[in-house]
DNA sequence: ACAAGATTTCGCACAAATTCAAACACGTTC
DNA sequence: GAACGTGTTTGAATTTGTGCGAAATCTTGT
């Protein structure tokens, strides 16, 4: 049988060792996200039944997830095929991210030492949520388990309460979550809205309305989080007149018919500069 | 054979002894992470058979791994690609890998059709969450943010208890969470443990014991998930008796003493045979 | 959109090659 | 001569490669 394998008892040449194979293997993984047979097996002069017990061996380890014709990077894996909504959240994360980081910042400033803080679900309060790492004697009630989870690394306490989970915005919803809240009282609390006119604030997800009207209803202040872009949008349900929340705070000045009322409704409006 | 040392066996001087090769074979390793005994065997001019010796020696004085072929430097071993933000819980799901997964396989057919799925924290339970991806049809119950998180994108109905959430774990406990699930009732409920002993089941977790035994009280079959590394291993805190709980899923036969007290407390032992 | 065929990939089974380890032989040192 | 380290032989264990049928994926045609 005529040998494909390169000069292998060349002296300085030694041939791959299963382990070295499987650190190959690996490092590809982690540079690329995905590994396939063949070319595996090229480089490390192989046959491919070879590089498919590796990766048997490394998918057993937990290293690895096997795909036909190669394998996945179980940390790609998480982001391509459990996250199916990523995407989607990430999408709007990245929209309007420097405003929404912005306004960010200055929420987390108004937060400073507040000890009982209120997060609302969306991807503006989950910035706020990642300024609030070093609020660590505060106390942390959201209903988003996204939040939950970005804060759990951190020294903050964090409550949730219980209910169904939603699954696009890994959200938790319903009576029983609302009969939990409701009964506490925050220092401050933060509600994202997807749209605001004169009428007041408005959100397109029915599920989490009733969580938002609690968030304002319970707390001593009731901060709104909204980029430019929400102004004069109205949306699927009604969460509150503007009469019904503090402080408003968006990276550019409202149109002047909101400005006027916001203003007649007591409401006071921080806005955060733009460098972009 | 010819000689290829250089003669160092003068008479006063001494030989180029086990202890050259070895400090040699170290700083090969050192610099490459991995020797092989041929080309170490040609390099110091002995047989392969002696550097399998010193390499044996030099295993049993922990600074290698030895390895078919060659050895490994011991931090190579673990040293690799993964470290992401959990090294806690990520080495914890590495360690056994291969036999929770098949426990977590052995389960998820046991949990099939059931309508109500309760899944207490823990790593093997995680890998079980990720076989009932397909249960679109079944409410799961979990205090585990990890698993409702995987849970999130797919098919399934998830439901988690409020309270604190644990910084470490992720998991959410305390008497709310705990009150929250005790009027409820399980077609079948997981539970993880620390630790087996002839008297009952063990945590090391001081705060999600009460949950796990809300599990237990509040279904009709009672799982209980354990790898073998768990026989014979005490814990922290006493979760229940053997006679709390109705299966007992593991990846190998339990010792004589203990197979004999589960026999006798009425518990089904399903061993899901290794592979490897 | 669905089904049939073509192509690739998979994985089992067995053979070949490599590696391991035990047992014994040899040489050196004390 | 006993103790020790080393080399060699030999049979077992491990690893790797190849053939081939089965399965999965892609392509094509209607």
């Amino acid at each position: 049988m005529p040998r494909r394998l390169p000069d292998k008892h060349a002296p300085g040449g030694f041939r791959p060792l299963a382990r070295q194979r499987h650190i190959h293997i690996l490092s590809q993984l982690a540079a690329a996200g995905t590994v396939q047979v063949g070319p595996l097996a090229r480089d490390l002069g192989v046959s491919e039944m070879t590089i498919r017990r590796d990766l048997v061996d490394l998918e057993q380890e937990g290293r690895l997830t096997r795909i036909h014709g190669g394998a996945l990077d179980t940390g790609t894996n998480r982001r391509t095929v459990i996250d199916r909504d990523e995407p989607l959240f990430e999408a709007r994360l990245q929209r309007q991210h420097g405003a929404k980081q912005r306004i960010a910042a200055a929420a987390a400033r108004l937060a400073a030492g507040c000890k009982t803080i209120a997060l609302d679900v969306g991807s503006t309060t989950l910035l706020l949520a990642r300024q609030l790492h070093g609020e660590n004697q505060a106390k942390i009630f959201t209903n988003s388990l996204r939040i939950a989870a970005d804060l759990a690394a951190h020294a903050a306490e964090v409550y949730l309460p219980g209910g169904r989970m939603r699954r696009d915005e890994m959200s938790i919803g319903g009576r029983t979550a609302v009969e939990q809240f409701q009964d506490l009282w925050f220092d401050i609390a933060f509600v994202g809205v997807s749209g605001i006119t004169t009428g007041g604030i408005f959100d397109y997800s029915f599920e989490d309305v009733d969580m938002k009207r609690v968030y304002l209803r319970r707390s001593s202040i009731k901060a709104v989080l909204c980029d430019a872009s929400k102004f004069d949008r109205m949306s699927l349900v009604h969460i509150a007149p503007l009469s019904g929340f503090d402080i408003l705070i968006t990276e550019s000045p409202p149109p002047p018919h909101i400005a006027k009322a916001l203003a007649e409704a007591g409401v006071r409006v921080d806005i955060v500069a733009g460098a972009d």
